[in-house]
DNA sequence: GTCCTAGGTTCATTATTCGAACCTCTGTTT
DNA sequence: AAACAGAGGTTCGAATAATGAACCTAGGAC
């Protein structure tokens, strides 16, 4: 693993849960040397991605990834946009909707707007969804460029509960749905308890970049309230890709699109 | 330079003006090979902080700092404090308000309220401030560790403007009036034509951590508007200092605290 | 066609990273 | 108070990963 790499997955170790962390622990838990932990620390200090608490010594996130983050967000709303409509959508359906952009392999949840019931299903922003096993990573699936899906599926796909559809042949049935549909479902796929319905988010080219899902736990789903789901949030994606320029009405029907994804190899 | 510092200065060449880069010119504004640059910037992309357009092949910053700005955001919540406050106050103002985040011997400008009127000071988001020479550094050296001003004002003063007071005697001085009135106040010291007054924001510990400031066209300027804007940014920033938990009470007089700071050596 | 510049890759050379062992400090146990 | 444990941090010879000149391909411009 490159040098870089190896800096990039410190700054992968600070979660929600744990946003401090001293120089031992994240030197364990990166399976990195002590030594090689703390220079990584400084390179990555002198850039501002990280900072060090003067008291306790421990580290934590550094304020260049705020701005750094801004440019971003500048060029490329993606959580501007997506948010106000992720908010709404949860004040509708009354279940948790959480936005995730896809990169490198995976899509990353960037904003979360939480039901106002006590109980919910609870997502973090930060998680990071496989593109198998959640409705998130179907939806995306069924819309994005179809060599990365089939590059995607020809690697491993883990099981993560015993629900989680791992077959190859199981996820292109799926994603088949999905595609037909607009959206797509899964039950229990990644978490016991919960329900997810997800639709894609469009980029100017017409491909998908992220997705929007609706997560509930089962015992509130049937039927009729997945398909009311499903048909909200692809509205609720639709006005998010409009609002970064993105076009869907290009695509042509779901089954069409489909069978043109998953035609290959 | 190590690495990782290398793959950083990378990104900071990603800005408002310029959010997606070529290759070469990456090299280039880097001052790296084209290998090397390519190399590094595959280890950000796996790492998410950099993104690759597929069309134009440009690279831009990438879906991972978004999810990682958050992360810090939920655990130090500086900018979505600030924010509300500084809209607030450009509007009572009616000029332009900027926040900014200490971090790595500079000031990091994280949030920016433009002034409505046509005749502002512009101001982006991700912009570095040294900390002599602008208000803000003024007001934070006025309010942070004592060992750090001394070690900053150790070093070289650039001078930005024939205005800049870049003696390390002046900006002493400076720094005692700031502590005195609770604010700073700097003219074309930075930029031409340009006057701001600022005032620190206070963490846990009742030092520094920031700044906010009020910046102004010189043209509307007079000492009453000065105070007055002073006055309004020293409550605004005890705002934001109020609701990260900052201490501002205990602090004691401006003075006493000036007294204090440049006490040493 | 020829020239320019772009993105991207190769591989022998070279400089940087690595990590076991070490030091220091603080708080806890005996 | 002595011994211990685990924290943060540093050192320096050995090992590995980074480097960059040269190269390839592709797309304009002329």
């Amino acid at each position: 693993m490159s040098t870089v790499g190896k800096a990039v997955s410190l700054l992968e170790l600070f979660t929600l849960a744990e946003p401090e962390i001293g120089l031992s622990e994240l030197a364990r838990n990166a399976g990195l040397d002590k030594a090689t932990t703390r220079r990584l620390l400084v390179a990555l200090i002198n850039g501002r991605l990280v900072e060090q608490e003067p008291r306790s010594r421990r580290y934590r996130l550094g304020a260049g990834l705020s701005r750094l983050a801004r440019i971003r967000d500048a060029h490329f709303p993606f959580v501007r946009v997506a948010a106000p409509v992720a908010r709404a959508l949860a004040l509708e359906t009354g279940e948790t909707v959480h936005v995730s952009e896809f990169s490198a392999g995976a899509l990353l949840t960037v904003d979360v707007a939480l039901s106002a019931k006590a109980n919910r299903v609870n997502v973090d922003v930060g998680q990071v969804l496989p593109l198998h096993g959640t409705a998130s990573g179907i939806a995306f699936l069924s819309a994005c460029d179809g060599a990365a899906a089939d590059a995607y599926l020809g690697g491993p796909l883990d099981k993560f509960t015993p629900h989680t559809v791992a077959s190859r042949e199981g996820v292109m049935e799926a994603v088949r749905a999905a595609a037909a549909h607009g959206y797509s479902r899964s039950a229990q796929g990644y978490e016991e308890g919960v329900h997810s319905v997800a639709a894609p988010i469009f980029g100017a080219d017409g491909r998908a970049i992220g997705t929007l899902a609706v997560a509930s736990p089962v015992s509130r789903i049937d039927d009729a309230v997945a398909v009311r789901q499903g048909e909200a949030a692809v509205r609720a994606a639709r006005e998010i890709s409009a609002g970064l320029g993105g076009e869907v009405a290009r695509l042509g029907t779901g089954s069409e699109r489909a069978n043109f994804i998953l035609s290959g190899n």
